[in-house]
DNA sequence: ATCATTTAGTTACCTAGGGTAACTGAAATG
DNA sequence: CATTTCAGTTACCCTAGGTAACTAAATGAT
């Protein structure tokens, strides 16, 4: 069987546009709504714990944050070490968090109506696996 | 089952890096090489025939064709509408289809590793149900 | 035949998204 | 107390693609 990278590279476009169009409502892109999902899921973070939990580098992390704050989405909070950034969700965030979760679910179930449970869960298995197997073919210099 | 689409997001970053990595060594992206796959696979096409099937702008197209122009992967060839720019693969870009091509199957084997035949095949058809299911979607407004 | 319309391709401009390097200020090390 | 490490930011770079406006060529309709 070939062509595996290629269907699911061929797929990523179609699917990350659509779920910009559904976040696009909420003033929000797909990028923010990780950092979102992030602190609805782990609680107050730093910038650094969300770099390294989504392996992107801090300034992407400065960038969608900084949004999100203008955005009114997300609050800084003051810890004892006065380098670190600590933020959590307001009271808004919270509230799109709910929404936008709903309708990206919604959107899944559309998307996944027509293919069997089992079948989902076998792709939804696959993708950490092979995310581990590029890992480790990058340990190998 | 919930996350799926989050999961199947999360991957195509490193799977990109890794394959615009390998590329580079031929001095092209991966979204060049869409286009010389097209053209190996389909034969000489127009610019128009090429974004049409992958679903993309035609100014995208004009850019990647631009470029691999310039690596002397792609040459023009003449037909009898004017309008049209017919392109074809070099010697050159039939010599990087073929080397690429190998690298992309030995990646994918090695990323696919440890996972069993069967499995593959369903994600690997369940891609494409994604996709109708999107476009279907679009067509209710 | 000519004029309007459609089509192929290009250009200019804009956007999202992310990486690297260099920096600041604060904490930790020793 | 000096050095090093760490968190975050800034400036600059890149890939990638979309939209709108345009040119030139081909179609179509009168």
């Amino acid at each position: 069987m070939e062509g595996f990278l290629q269907r699911f590279l061929a797929l990523y476009r179609p699917v990350i546009t659509r779920l910009n169009e559904l976040m696009s409502n909420y003033g929000i892109t797909y990028s923010q709504w990780i950092v979102i999902y992030h602190l609805k899921h782990r609680g107050a973070s730093t910038l650094v714990e969300i770099a390294a939990r989504h392996e992107v580098e801090k300034p992407t992390i400065t960038r969608r944050v900084k949004k999100l704050m203008d955005l009114g989405i997300v609050e800084q909070i003051l810890g004892n070490d006065k380098r670190e950034k600590i933020i959590q969700l307001t009271d808004t965030g919270e509230n799109i968090y709910h929404v936008v979760r709903k309708d990206i679910t919604e959107l899944e179930f559309r998307i996944m109506d027509n293919i069997p449970e089992h079948e989902r869960k076998v792709a939804y298995e696959i993708f950490p696996k092979i995310d581990d197997n590029l890992k480790k073919e990058k340990e190998l210099y």
